[in-house]
DNA sequence: TCAAGACGCTAATACGAATTATCAAGGCAG
DNA sequence: CTGCCTTGATAATTCGTATTAGCGTCTTGA
């Protein structure tokens, strides 16, 4: 149309104005002006090709990330994922071609389209070893939401501070009068019949319960929740003399304060009862757990963040960030049943 | 590595065997060894390069995909497609850089990335006109969740039936006795001070409801509800003489209603209130309305099947869908105030 | 004996832009 | 008149894959 070449045309497109590239002013309007009638686009494909990077970000969930269920637990990151990418003008690309093997979807297969973006987020409780390791390996930029344990190296991550806020609420109990502490829920130990290694959150949180009790002194016991009826764990709970449970799955802490109430017991009159964390799974009730929220939609955001100083040329500076949980003051957690300032 | 060519890698990579591309069993696990070992995936960018396509849909919304409101409309929408796509092992793009221009997104820009992806998605209450227009004549494979009035030639949609499943509501009113309906919404008339032509779906629920109104005889008005409290439309309502109210907007019938309810009236008593379809925006009620049910999921799920029947050379066949809305029996809906048989 | 396939693979090219080395023309100083 | 610099643009190359025409040799059938 202007009778100029290709290359003037990817030049004037990108409107570089190096020392070294130079256009006349009026070459230059004569291009913009067919660009603009005939509203020509530079094909993204192309331009990545030659470009190396393209501003799309992947976005790998282990499970669909629109879930049908209603405790939508990811839905937060996600929104925290979107708010950053668009802030920063990227694109999203939602990886769900993943083939489901063992009931789980994979990073890695043939013909996996992971170096369409520039780089990835990954979401899911527990991200596959393997797969971390190769990612590592491959030096495949990526952070994982979530904080992981190194796999052939230091993972970049964002992740919720699960010791810190476990820690805190464990104080809180002990101080309003609590004496024999339980944790309810994995911990760190493996699970299901492929004992698979407990998911870095679970560990956290049990760390944080463990440090924070040693420090104290008081009674503790670790409930594991594996196989185990909502009645046997409140029978367990009870026979041990606890006055206050840490329920590492808010679901689980859902049904055993429900059965409690079932069966005349108060809470938190006779039993307090602390959520670590929000609702991963469907949990219908209307108890105002007392406990702490991750603060999921920062963790999204930052995650995003970290992928884009990765990307940077210029050094990788603080690779792996820690959010602290806000504390929730709730209704289940309240001083146990014999304390008229009467112990210690 | 294995002494072979790239076009051969490429063959083997890609399991052609036809009638005129051989390989020799040998060379071909020699080279699969290699790919094996080395873990080689065919860059997805030079790939799509040169095959013209890449299994990508794009998905554009004119709002943000995750919302943070809690009525959540658009998310049943994404669930659909997100499973037909994981079905047919496609990735989703999520056009989250788009810019937004006069409070929403736009389609086009410079540096838009239609073509990364095979085929779009559109999802959005409204749609730019000038856009679909371009959209049409630039022939870019697209599909519109929601039915859309021709753009420069027919637009490709799956939609809802609200015409038949508003006139259904009208003949169930008129069937349990009420003679003085009124439509409540915008309908066809422009809205804002820009005087956007209505969506199509609200036009479209005012054209079932005047369909069906007009071979029954009975008395309605239409009461447009740009800028006017919910005070006022129950006043001119009730001054009317209505027995049934048709609200378009579901928020604005739980509005009508706990209003109705807080002036002491009954619904549906001294009032019945129809909801043509889900809530578009939050709306905090325990109401459990008459009206019918937008197959979202489904709406959402067959738009890419839509797109993928453009994408195929064959024959475009049936390029607009218009699904049936579910009807919800509710509990506003009941004979007018004075019907002891009375009446015709 | 000769033409026609079968066989297994590769060189060359296309895809659409970004980038770089290079070129021709003109101006200017010596 | 020669040599050098500036200006403005382009030819050629690159990115990594898919695709196709075509290579030489060996079989097969008539």
């Amino acid at each position: 149309m202007t009778g100029v070449s290709q290359a003037t045309v990817s030049l004037v497109l990108n409107g570089r104005a190096d020392a070294d590239v130079r256009i006349a002013p009026e070459t230059r309007d004569r291009v913009l002006q067919a660009i603009r009638s005939t509203g020509y686009v530079a094909d993204p494909i192309a331009r990545r090709l030659a470009a190396r990077h393209n501003r799309i970000i992947g976005v790998f969930t282990y499970e669909p990330v629109f879930p049908t269920g209603t405790g939508d637990f990811y839905h937060p990151f996600l929104v925290g994922i979107e708010q950053c990418a668009e802030q920063l003008g990227c694109d999203l690309l939602l990886f769900t071609s993943a083939p489901v093997v063992d009931g789980r979807r994979r990073v890695f297969h043939e013909d996996n389209r992971l170096r369409l973006a520039d780089g990835c987020v990954l979401l899911g409780r527990s991200l596959d070893h393997h797969e971390l390791t190769r990612l590592v390996a491959e030096g495949l930029p990526f952070v994982s939401v979530g904080r992981r344990d190194d796999a052939g190296g230091p993972v970049p991550y964002v992740g919720a501070d699960y010791p810190a806020a476990t820690a805190a609420l464990v104080h809180r109990a002990v101080g309003v009068g609590h004496r024999r502490l339980a944790y309810v829920g994995q911990g760190d130990g493996p699970t299901g019949p492929d004992r698979r290694p407990a998911p870095e959150s679970h560990a956290d949180r049990l760390r944080g319960f463990t440090a924070a009790v040693a420090a104290t002194g008081v009674t503790t016991r670790h409930e594991p929740t594996a196989d185990r009826s909502p009645a046997d764990l409140l029978d367990a709970l009870l026979d041990a003399g606890v006055t206050a449970a840490f329920v590492e799955e808010y679901a689980d802490g859902a049904a055993i304060a429900g059965l409690a109430r079932e069966r005349g017991l108060s809470i938190p009159g006779d039993l307090s009862i602390l959520a670590l964390g929000d609702p991963t799974r469907p949990a219908p009730t209307d108890i105002d757990f007392s406990g702490f929220r991750i603060p999921r939609r920062q963790m999204g955001w930052q995650a995003v963040e970290v992928l884009t100083t990765l990307l940077e040329p210029t050094g990788r500076s603080e690779i792996q960030r820690l959010l602290s949980c806000e504390p929730v003051d709730g209704a289940t957690l309240a001083p146990p049943a014999g304390s008229g300032r009467s112990t210690k």
